[in-house]
DNA sequence: CCATATTAGTTCGACATCGAACTTAATGGA
DNA sequence: TCCATTAAGTTCGATGTCGAACTAATATGG
């Protein structure tokens, strides 16, 4: 017999499904947003920074992201090419480095983010919205 | 002075970072309950198939999974390697091929959903599958 | 019936990401 | 003090993904 457990079990595989395919719509989204060369966790990056404060470490950074240590080197090199942030070492700590937002990287953000929404209007409606705030 | 506009637009655009973060988590889950050498992508076919029938073409599949027909080529020779699929001529036009779930396929996605649920049981509770059901 | 356009799948070069190993610096216990 | 351990960042090789160009087969319009 089927049990409460497994039917339980899909549901929440269901929603962990549906919360994939969402976020392969919205990230397509920000990709067509953004300029050439520049990947949306490119931008998630230059995000974090405005949002939680810069300053802080490629380390704390890359637990923040949820990627490797690796993985963050090669991201903040492209977005140091941009001009968006700036590395410098750490005087306190002589293995660390700070991250730094731009002017320039901060103008990205919010350009990028006028530009999601502007072509997200197109989508999202009044009704929408109010099922993002019942949700939250 | 701050639009009503505004307002609304950062409500929606914080939804997606959140789908985002979901996404991260969930996904980074699934991964450690997948043997190595599959990704998560390589599952999202697999149970793609199985939800909604096999026999059909990879340029489908790869319209349905939202990646590129090359891409598409490279995860069923990964999936056909491991022969959790089969991959053959489509007898009614010479171009396409037919792409069909094996009992193994099928048996790998039934474990893969038990251990991701085992392993998510510790966290999801019944408010939170309380939380799901209503979202939905 | 043939030339053109479209479609399925592959190949190629580029980039993002990962795990593992390495380098250098800080830390902590003998 | 000195050696072992831990931590930060980088490098290397492998894999997933993409866009663009290519091949082969089908569809279509004259």
């Amino acid at each position: 017999m089927t049990r409460k457990q497994d039917s339980d079990g899909l549901e929440v595989f269901g929603f962990i499904t549906e919360v994939g395919i969402l976020n392969q719509l919205s990230t397509a989204i920000l990709a067509k947003c953004l300029p050439d060369g520049v990947h949306p966790s490119h931008f998630a990056i230059v995000n974090h920074l405005a949002r939680t404060g810069d300053g802080t470490s490629p380390v704390r950074i890359a637990a923040a992201m949820q990627v490797t240590k690796n993985t963050m080197t090669h991201s903040l090199k492209v977005l140091g090419d941009r001009h968006f942030i700036t590395v410098e070492p750490d005087p306190e700590d002589g293995r660390g480095k700070i991250v730094r937002l731009t002017e320039a990287g901060r103008a990205f953000r919010e350009t990028a983010i006028r530009a999601v929404l502007a072509r997200i209007g197109d989508v999202i409606g009044p009704e929408q919205i109010e099922i993002i705030r019942r949700i939250k």
